[in-house]
DNA sequence: TAAATAAATTTGCACGCGCACAATTTTTAA
DNA sequence: TTAAAAATTGTGCGCGTGCAAATTTATTTA
C-alpha cells in the first residue's frame, strides 16, 4: 500500500533524494549514467510524484494578473471578482498569487495601461474583459510575444493566444430576449433596442444581441412584431438621455418593448415616471442593485443574468487547471442564461 | 510575508511543537495554563494551519457515503453524480474517499437497506437525498447516535442532525410556476396539477408547490385563474395514466395550464398526440433527456432546472468546508430556480 | 608533472504538520 | 520516603523541493 518515494529510489540508486529529484524533474546537472539508472528505478517501482508533497516544498509562485473594469465605474463588476476569490480561497495553498488591475470602464486609455501594466509584471497568465476590441487584440499580441497567455470572461473574442473564454453567447441572449418579448407583446407591437453605450466599447456584443433579437422575430412572424435600435452615447447626459427616449416613442408610437442590451436600464428608468414605465414590456442585463429595484417594483419585467459569479470563478479555475493540473480547459464555455423575474430572482447570487 | 507556523507558536509559548499541535487540534492532555496561553498567542499572530502540510502529515481519510437514487430507475439523478465527481476530482488530494450507494427511487426498503449500510461502514458524514421522509427521519436519528451527521441534498429536511441544505425551495417554485402561467394564459383558464408519483414518496415536496402555486394566484386574481390538483399515482401504467387524464379534461373543460409537479411530464406526453398536447401551456422540472425531447418541439412550454449539477458538487464541497476546511457551512443553500426555454435551453448543464 | 583553480556533480538539510512514541514531570499509593 | 501510575511535554520521521555546502572531476598554470 505505501507508496513508492524518491527516498526509496535514492537508496536503490545509490544516490542521495536531491539527485533523483534532479532526474525525475530534467533540472539538469546529472551524470548521463546516474540519470538512466534512476529512471530505469523509477519506472521499475512504478514512481508516482506525491502533489501535495510537491506542492508543500515547492516555492514556485503562480501568478495571474486580473484587469477588470473597476466596481465603482460599473456595478456589475463586483461580483466577478468575489467569484475570482471564491476559486482562490479553495485552491490558496497551491501558490497562486493574484494582481488585480481595475480600469474605468469608459476608458479605453486606463484599459490598455493596465493590460500593459500587467504584461509587465511578467505572470503567467492574464485574466482579463477584453471590453475594448481593437485594443485587446493589440495587447494580446503584445502578451504573445512574451509568451503571456490570456483566460477572458464576458466579452468572446477569437484569438490563438486566449486560453479559454468564459461568458454568454450574446447571440443568443439576444434571440431569448426575442422569445420573451414574444410571449408577452401583442399582434403588431414594437420593440425597441436601446444600446446606452459609448460606442468606443463593445461593439460587436450590442450588434449581435440585436442580431440574436431580429433573427427571432425573422422566425416568429406569428405576432408580426417589429423591431429598431437606437444607440444612446450620452446616456451620462440626464437631460439629453430623456428628450432622445422621448424623440424615440415620437416615432414608435407602437413601442411596447424595450430591450436594453446592457446594465444600464435604470438609467432610464431613474428618469421616468412608473405609470409610463408600465406601458412597456421591458428586459435588461444583470442584476446590479438599480436595476433590482425596478425588476421588485414591477418596471423590469426580465432581467437576463450573465452568471458574473460564475465568470470569476470559473475563469481563475481554468487557470488553475490548466497550469497547476496540467488538464485540458475548454476553448469556450457558454454560461447559463438566466432569465430571472420577480419570482426568482432571490435564489440568483448577487 | 511569510506565515505563522506551530513552530512560531511553540517558541514564543515556550513549549514544544507537539504541545502546540495538541492545542490547536484540542487532542487533550495539555495543563489548563499552558493551553490558554497557546491559544492565546495563535490568536495574536493569526495562526493559519497549512492545509498542505497538514493532508502531508496526516493519515486521515475522510470517508463520506453517498446515498442517491440510480440514475436507472430515475434520469435526473446521473447528473448530481457528476457533479460530487467534479468536486471530488478538485479536492481528492485530501484523503477524501467516497463510497456511492444507490437505490431504486421506487423502493424505500432499498432506500432504508442502503442509509443503513451507509451507517454501517461508518463514515464521516452521509451524503444522500432524503426522498422518503418518514424513513429518512428514523435513519438520520440512527446516524445520530452512531455521531454520523447528514449533508442532504434535493428533499428539504429539518433535523439537527443535518449540517447543510443544498436543492430549491419547493414552495417558491410552485410559485414561479404561477408567475409562468399568469403571463401564457388568458382570463378565466384552469391551471391543473399532476403530481405523478407514488404516494408514499416526497409527499411534502408535491404539496409546498401546489401551496406556492395557489398562493401565486391568491396575490394575482386579474385573470381569475383556477388551481386544482390531482395524484396520479398508477402513473407506469400507460391505460390508466391516459383515462384518469381524459377524466380530468372532462371535469376541467377550461383547463389550459398543467403544472407537472416533478420530472415525469413526459409520461403523460407520450401518450398523447402533439396537436392535443399544444392546446396546454405546460409547465414541468428538470432537464432530463425526455422532457428536453418536448421542450424542443413546443409541447413543454417551460422547464425549471433544479441545477442538479451544483446539487451533488455544492453537497460534496460542504463536507470538505466543514471536515478538511473546519469552515462555517450555510445550514441550507436555496439553489437557483432557472426557468428553461427552448432558447436557452443549451446553456445550461445537461 | 604537480599544484592551483575552475567547473561539474552530488549531498544534506530545512520547510510545515500530524502522529507515534520517548522522556520528563506531577500525582497517587504503599 | 519511595515506587508506581498518571499526566504532561518533547522528539523524530515522512513527503518533494531548493539551496548552500561539500565533493568529485576537469582544466589551467607554473
Amino acid at each position: 500500500m505505501k507508496s513508492v518515494t524518491i527516498k526509496d529510489i535514492a537508496k536503490l540508486a545509490g544516490v542521495s533524494r536531491g539527485t533523483v529529484d534532479r532526474v525525475i524533474n530534467n533540472r539538469g546537472n546529472v551524470k548521463k549514467k546516474v540519470e538512466e539508472k534512476v529512471i530505469k528505478i523509477a519506472k521499475e517501482l512504478g514512481y508516482e510524484k506525491n502533489i501535495i508533497a510537491s506542492r508543500l516544498a515547492s516555492t514556485k509562485v503562480y501568478k495571474i494578473a486580473v484587469v477588470l473594469p473597476s466596481p465603482e465605474s460599473d456595478f456589475f463588476w463586483d461580483i466577478p471578482k468575489e467569484g475570482i476569490l471564491s476559486a482562490l480561497n479553495l485552491v490558496k495553498y497551491y501558490g497562486i498569487k493574484v494582481e488585480f488591475l481595475e480600469y474605468n470602464i469608459f476608458s479605453s486609455e486606463e484599459f490598455t495601461n493596465q493590460v500593459t501594466k500587467a504584461i509587465e509584471c511578467k505572470p503567467d497568465a492574464i485574466l482579463m474583459a477584453p471590453l475594448f476590441l481593437k485594443e485587446s487584440e493589440k495587447l494580446i499580441n503584445i502578451g504573445e510575444e512574451e509568451k503571456i497567455p490570456f483566460i477572458t470572461i464576458n466579452s468572446e473574442l477569437n484569438h490563438k493566444n486566449i486560453l479559454s473564454y468564459t461568458g454568454q453567447s450574446s447571440y443568443h441572449s439576444g434571440y431569448l430576449a426575442g422569445k420573451l418579448f414574444d410571449i408577452n407583446l401583442q399582434h403588431d407591437d414594437e420593440v425597441i433596442v436601446l444600446n446606452l453605450a459609448h460606442e468606443i466599447s463593445n461593439a460587436p456584443h450590442y450588434t449581435d444581441k440585436v442580431k440574436g433579437l431580429i433573427d427571432y422575430f425573422k422566425e416568429h412572424k406569428t405576432k408580426h412584431i417589429n423591431v429598431s435600435w437606437y444607440e444612446f452615447d450620452d446616456f451620462l447626459n440626464d437631460e439629453v438621455l430623456l428628450r432622445r427616449f422621448k424623440e424615440t416613442q415620437n416615432i414608435h408610437p407602437e413601442m411596447k418593448g424595450i430591450f436594453f442590451t446592457n446594465s444600464r436600464a435604470y438609467r432610464l428608468l431613474d428618469l421616468l415616471q412608473k405609470e409610463e414605465v408600465e406601458k412597456y414590456k421591458i428586459i435588461g442585463f444583470d442584476m446590479i442593485e438599480p436595476n433590482l429595484k425596478y425588476l421588485q417594483n414591477g418596471e423590469i419585467d426580465f432581467i437576463i443574468n450573465q452568471n458574473p459569479f460564475n465568470q470569476g470563478y470559473n475563469g481563475l479555475m481554468n487557470f488553475v487547471n490548466h497550469f497547476i493540473h496540467n488538464r485540458e480547459i475548454k476553448q469556450q464555455e457558454y454560461l447559463p442564461l438566466d432569465i430571472v423575474v420577480k419570482e426568482n430572482v432571490d435564489f440568483y447570487y448577487k
